[in-house]
DNA sequence: GTCTATATTACGATAGAC
DNA sequence: GTCTATCGTAATATAGAC
């Protein structure tokens, strides 16, 4: 390194930014005014680090996406009984949602109306069904109620974890990552009601 | 009734096309030419039936707040014990949720970027609050498992029964209300486990 | 009630100086 | 790397004819 580092912006920081704005105004709803306005520069000199909003989405989404597939290539996800890789992931799927809070709700909110868009949506479903392959091969195992059916209860797993980005926030001396996962694997597995 | 019902729209009718176009495209990636096309009339026709974009949106989102605010009254969530009185009131929000699936969709991904947009969320924060107090009361009954916080565990029911509105499509001989609803009501009282 | 035409503002992105 | 100035387009909304 030949020069000391400087209070500049890289694609990197100017990212953490965006991503806040995006999550605060929805991407729709922000214009490169209101990025411009939340960095401290110009509009133009957004455009020097980046090609434009598109990019800082491609961005962040990758960012989640990598988080949660990485799931899928740790050694409790894939060596084990269904039943407990299954557990497994859902507990790091809490973990990395916290940890990645911003970029995954970012990717969560996602609707489809660019490319970056679709494909990311493309490659939810694609871990979505990954899950509920575990699901379902727990539940051939006979670990999971067969009252309600694999794809139904999968989509619920999902709606409970996913919902943390909606209400999570690490500022002050809140609840840990530790705290919240083990609480979701919890109401997951063994409900609400009083055992 | 002097004259015949006519073709056209009303702020009703196109309150129902407007909703499919804003759950599609996202509330602020729909502009008035996105409507005007998919009601097959022009831009201006629309001004002629609300004021603007965000009536459309005020319409949508008050729909979707009478219905479960409705739930609040019923008999089965006034009269009873605090757990019997919450199962009611979730399975009830999931029958709401569905028989008003694209006023509660729109509800649920509203941002607070306008004065209506923020009014819906707080009203929001409302119902929360009162499912939570039955929550707690049912947790100070003991009905409730006490190793996952009161607060939390409405927070995971609430992400639970909302995500329906992310996978729910009433097209083809698909799930029933009372389907999701038992499913709801298994999954977040006895957990997913085979019990 | 619906239309065409248009006013006005906001948006994403670029040009070119420093 | 950052700026001011600006281009071209698309947005919300209105005017006024039929």
């Amino acid at each position: 390194m030949t020069t000391a580092k400087r209070d500049t912006y890289t694609p990197e920081t100017l990212l953490s930014v965006a991503v806040r704005v995006f999550n605060e105004r929805g991407y729709d709803g922000t214009s490169m005014e209101h990025l411009s306005k939340a960095a401290g520069i110009s509009k133009s000199s957004i455009y020097h680090h980046v090609s434009g909003k598109e990019e800082l989405l491609r961005r962040a989404v990758s960012r989640a996406l990598d988080g949660l597939f990485g799931i899928l290539d740790e050694d409790h996800a894939r060596v084990g009984s269904p039943a407990d890789r299954l557990e497994h992931v859902v507990r790091r799927m809490v973990e990395v949602l916290i940890s990645e809070l911003p970029y995954v709700t970012l990717l969560l909110r996602v609707r489809g109306n660019t490319g970056t868009e679709r494909w990311a949506l493309e490659r939810r479903r694609e871990f979505d069904h990954r899950v509920a392959e575990l699901l379902k091969a727990a539940a051939a195992d006979g670990d999971i109620r067969d009252d309600v059916e694999v794809r139904l209860a999968t989509r619920l797993v999902f709606g409970m974890v996913n919902s943390i980005v909606e209400w999570y926030r690490p500022d002050g001396r809140g609840m840990g990552e530790r705290e919240v996962a083990d609480a979701v694997v919890r109401v997951a597995f063994a409900g609400l009601r009083q055992g």
